[in-house]
DNA sequence: TTGCGTTCGTTACAGGTTCTAACGCACGGA
DNA sequence: TCCGTGCGTTAGAACCTGTAACGAACGCAA
């Protein structure tokens, strides 16, 4: 036989299998309830198995959530890298990646996003796909402030840039890849949260117009 | 006697007192675990009470949360208000008034612009404290754009300007306001959530050079 | 084909939670 | 002084997470 499943055993293959099908059963219970309701006794009975059957698979609840916040980084790291390649990696297009992404699932953007769990703090492999997130962010901030000259703050994030993971990114281009992350985060969490429900106006504008003022050559 | 305590009867004072108490020990727990983890009987155990004591001031855990967000809304609509006074309504000064009142108790700041639970809906009354904020912020904002010129997302606001609340702010004060929140929100969230941690950088001066994006005249 | 060990799913249980129900007591208004 | 309202109690149902011990099935190897 081929090897394409990767997996060899057969009972390799069908924890998989199980592991899978438990992780899409905690999604639609996370998109009906919310991610601290997710409860492994439901999910084990409606997959017709009894309770504790699935502390085979996981060793708890942290660690089914712990697995689904990896998939979702994994998700996103997966889009923003695929229009990056598409598109040249213009701002405007990861911007609007973003937002597609996070509208199309928002607990699962909320589950990296969202209101941090006190005790817990995510492995490193997770960090590591958020700063694959955060290269491809710089790289396409660099082709725009090539020679953009520095901003105040760049200068002091020139200054404390180990967290860009030792690209050649100019000051200007720092300050841009930040301020694009929390300027669309700002607005989309608040647009996910429902703050604006209510209010008229459409969101997708004011996304864009976010997204205008942030690739404009002003104060990025 | 005086009528200076509002309540009447000693059976409604002691009431008053004990619901406050009550909320204490929850935002004592709050503080330390996060919204997600309160436990009413952790609670009653801790004021020398058994568990069910408490459902004679609070009809559950749904009830005991919205009235944590009423205070955590009050709350800041003082702060804003306090320095909206003091200061003449300067954005500037409500920013800072703002990020100082989120780092003073983070879980507070989560539980009112935090993820949202699915089902639940505030009450008209907390809705209400929500645009007082946006009334202080919009009269800050209309004092800057006196006579602005409107940008594009300005003028689709214009067009849909009931969340307002009849406010005579022109486009641009209301474009201002947003962003103002959004932005602040975007820069002050990932800071409290932690996903600035490690990154080497001054989160206050991050916050600060948005502040001064926001505050200056280009595409507001 | 016949073992045999690993892994799986089960039930039983401990300890936690929210919340309802029924009971007694004690406080306060009349 | 009396009596009703409100308070706190215990008991219990229905959940939850997570552990322990048991039996059965599955797959690899001889």
């Amino acid at each position: 036989m081929t090897q394409d499943d990767g997996t060899k055993t057969p009972r390799e293959r069908y924890r998989a299998q199980v592991r899978t099908e438990i992780k899409e059963r905690a999604w639609e219970q996370i998109a009906t309830a919310g991610a601290s309701a997710l409860s492994l006794n439901a999910i084990a009975k409606q997959m017709g198995m009894s309770g504790p059957a699935l502390y085979r698979y996981y060793s708890g609840r942290d660690d089914l959530i712990t697995e689904l916040v990896r998939d979702a980084y994994r998700s996103l790291a997966d889009a923003i890298a695929a229009t990056a390649a598409k598109d040249g990696a213009e701002v405007q297009a990861l911007a609007h990646a973003l937002r597609d992404w996070a509208l199309r699932d928002p607990h699962r953007y909320f589950l990296i996003y969202g209101t941090p769990v006190p005790g817990y703090h995510a492995p490193d492999d997770i960090t590591a796909i958020s700063s694959e997130i955060m290269a491809i962010l710089l790289e396409a901030c660099a082709k725009v402030d090539g020679d953009a000259p520095a901003t105040a703050f760049g200068t002091h994030l020139e200054e404390h840039r180990d967290w860009a993971n030792g690209h050649p990114a100019p000051p200007a281009a720092l300050h841009r890849a930040m301020t694009f992350w929390t300027r669309l985060h700002g607005v989309l969490s608040l647009e996910l949260a429902g703050h604006f429900t209510g209010m008229g106006f459409d969101p997708a504008r004011f996304f864009a117009a976010e997204v205008d003022a942030l690739t404009g050559p002003c104060p990025a």
